[in-house]
DNA sequence: CCAATTTAATATGTATGCATACTAAATAAC
DNA sequence: GTTATTTAGTATGCATACATATTAAATTGG
């Protein structure tokens, strides 16, 4: 089979995005003295923008899955960062709320994880990182208009 | 902070097509039969490329970390799919070869693999396809031309 | 209103992914 | 040539990531 070449096939080279992109955030987030992963200010992010959410609503909003959410948010609590509240109407489910603490260090690492999505790219051109994430959401149909 | 929005930050992005990514090769391999990871597929074609490598130098060439590669290697034996050969000139090292099956195997599912690239890319056309496999390259530095 | 289904969260098991530490062996430095 | 450093692989621990099963609670159907 005089096969396609492995680093020309998307899933090996988004796979190293993928890698390259974790490591840059880890690093800077670590160099700032910071101790979050991009997955957990995800979370933060989208607790900050809902107050209240179940667990289940907040893996639907960034694509978790049920099992991986229930390890991420008992972390969190853990770290101090969120709360869990019972749900009075639904006595499965709990109410998450990012706690002052949450809310301190969410504001003080916006700017660096914003900063460091360029560096992320840092070998293409400012127009050249617009059109890949142009089309990573055309990829993923995400409305670019919405969120 | 009007902080920029998640949906359009590259790592976020990265990591929700690499995640619909891994979820395309999985399902397409289960429904062909299959029970093999796309980390897996990617050291067994670099094996049957480089027939003798120690998994260090494998790991290096798919940047895979040195512990992963360890548990990816165990998991190929145990399937049968490569052999781990001592060393004679180096005692620490092991010379990893495809066995038999893992060469039919490997001949199987290339055409399954080099087709599925297209469905993860399926809401781009095929020139948005070819300018984000480029970006992409060009992001990690990978010089198109080689490999 | 009671049974069947769905849903929220957890539990379990497997597979990356990476940091750190460790052992054994090879290489470099002097 | 012995010591110091590096290197190959493993071990351990933590954090996703996801499939499957389980429990408890809510909802739906009749």
């Amino acid at each position: 089979m005089p096969h396609p070449i492995l680093c020309k096939m998307p899933g090996h080279l988004i796979r190293r995005l993928h890698q390259h992109s974790t490591a840059v955030f880890q690093q800077r987030l670590k160099a700032e003295g910071h101790d979050i992963t991009s997955v957990q200010f995800s979370a933060l992010t989208k607790l900050a923008e809902n107050p209240g959410l179940d667990q289940a609503t907040l893996a639907a909003l960034i694509e978790y899955d049920r099992a991986t959410i229930g390890g991420v948010v008992k972390r969190l609590a853990q770290k101090g960062l969120i709360r869990r509240d019972p749900n009075t109407t639904d006595r499965r489910a709990f109410q998450l709320f990012l706690t002052p603490a949450g809310q301190t260090l969410l504001a003080q690492i916006w700017p660096i994880v914003a900063s460091l999505q360029d560096d992320i790219l840092s070998h293409l051109s400012a127009s050249d990182r617009a059109a890949l994430v142009t089309l990573m959401q055309k990829a993923l149909q995400l409305d670019s208009a919405a969120n």
